[in-house]
Order: C-alpha cells, then structure tokens, then sequence
DNA sequence: TCAGGAAGCGTAATGATATAACGGTATCTA
DNA sequence: TAGATACCGTTATATCATTACGCTTCCTGA
C-alpha cells in the first residue's frame, strides 16, 4: 500500500530534472541519460508516467517538457513562468486566482478538475532587474 | 498594410474550425479537408499559423488543437474550458484572475508577455445540470 | 518460504505532431 | 510593370509519444 521505492530509472529521470532550471523533453532526457544505458524513448517515457502518478514531476503543455515539482504537496494548482530568453521555469502558486478561476468557469456550469496555468514572458535576470 | 484577404485554404481551415465545438488538430483538419484539394500537414500548418498571427484562432496547448476564437478582441488573455468528456471547449476571460496571476509572478520580477489557461473538467451538459 | 500477481524492464516497431527546403505562382505596391 | 512579399504544392525529415511482446524483479499473503 505504502509508495514503491523508485527504481534506478525514475531516480536517473528525477535527477536529471532536478538539476535543470529548464524544462526538458523527454528526448533530451534520453540523451543526457544514455551513458546511464537507456537506450529508447520509452524508458524515459514510463519512468515520467510514474514520477508524475507520485506528483514529484509536472509537465508544461507549452513546450512539450517536464519540470521537478517544488516540493510542496498540491491542495492547490500548480502555475509557471517560463522565460523565453533563459528557458528557466519557475513553480508559483495562486490560490486567489485559482479560485477566481473556476468560479469563472463555473457560471456556465462547468466543473474544472484540473488547469493548466503556463505564464511565458522574461524572467527577472533577463529583463534585466 | 491593412489586412490581406484570407486565401483559399486560410478560409477552408477557419470555416472547419468553425464549425466545431470541440478543437480539431492539424491532422483532423486535412483528413476533413482532403475533399477540397489539400495534401500535405505543412498546408494545414500554414493556414494555422496566418490565422493565429490575425487572432482568429487559437491554439490548445493541452491538447495539440485549434479553436476558433470567440470574436471579441483580446486586450485581455483567453482561457478556455475543456470537457474531457465530449471534448467541447468553450473560451473565457477572467480580467481578475489574470491580473491577480500576473501580480503573483511579478513578484519574483517576471515579466508576462503571455499567458496558458486551460481548465479541464466537464461540461455542463456532460456533468448532467 | 515460495506462489502468484503487479510493476518494471529492454527491444522493436509504429503512430502522432510539426518543420525545413525547394522552386514556382499570385498579389501588392511604387 | 518591376520588384518585393506572401503564398503555393511537393517532398523529406525532425520531434514527440505509444503499442506490443516476452522476460525479470519485487511485493504480498497463505
């Protein structure tokens, strides 16, 4: 019942992210990870689907690519800025307007069960502050 | 400098995009439009990329699709809501929650050029109100 | 403690989404 | 009406993701 330990794979995926300021494809993962000896995409692949069952990974829509998750456990929503200059994705949360958005969405009768929040612009070091 | 006229296949893609509820993906729209004479996805891509560039259309990042847009200039974001169950998508704004998220990633000194919001869920219809 | 089931593995093939490169045609504008 | 720009169709290729198969590892409970 208890979490699986991860396996050599999940764990190789997971570093590999957690050591980016970047989202990575699944592709580039593979790359940097076939001196470990993964050799097919779908290794990269199911080793994603499980770091992201356990909520330890996120995956940004907009490019395609998989971010650590900050740490916290999600009650809320998870949203991002990604900077279109550095590539550096940052995790935010946003309760206000989390709620402002699926009461939105709500007044036509929609029931919201998860969101996708991607904000792209220029990070604070490349805008230069 | 005012706006060309929309060409053949530009229109051919946004009247499809029109006609549906749910988005429709690059390869949805030439198999519906291999009747009127299109061949290749690089066509279909295309039209998709004038059309978006005119704000006609809008692209899904969680599901690889295209919409039409509503009609109202946006000097405001768009967010959309998607039924996982029938697959409708229908377009919002949220004026406060878009400032409010705008604000939340500020704080770090991002500056948001443009903003993802897609809800998933289920419609009204399908969620049986 | 070991039998059965669930999860994971590697390999191969394929499916789905998107773009690059090329040379030709239509349209706009000065 | 010449030059610039946008658009066209064709072909090839790049990029992202999944299915199928048979074998191995790990967990659990009798």
């Amino acid at each position: 019942m208890t979490a699986r330990k991860l396996t050599r794979n999940q764990q190789l995926v997971l570093d590999r992210l957690a050591a980016s300021n970047a989202a990575l494809t699944a592709y580039e993962l593979l790359d940097q990870l076939r001196d470990e000896g993964l050799r097919a995409p779908v290794q990269v692949y199911r080793a994603l689907e499980n770091l992201g069952q356990r909520g330890l990974i996120h995956r940004i829509e907009s490019l395609n690519a998989f971010v650590v998750c900050c740490g916290h456990s999600h009650q809320a929503a998870a949203g991002f800025t990604i900077c279109d200059d550095c590539g550096e994705v940052a995790e935010f949360s946003f309760p206000a307007s989390e709620e402002g958005l699926k009461s939105v969405a709500g007044e036509s009768g929609f029931e919201t069960r998860s969101m996708t929040v991607e904000l792209h612009g220029r990070c604070a070091a490349c805008a230069g502050h």
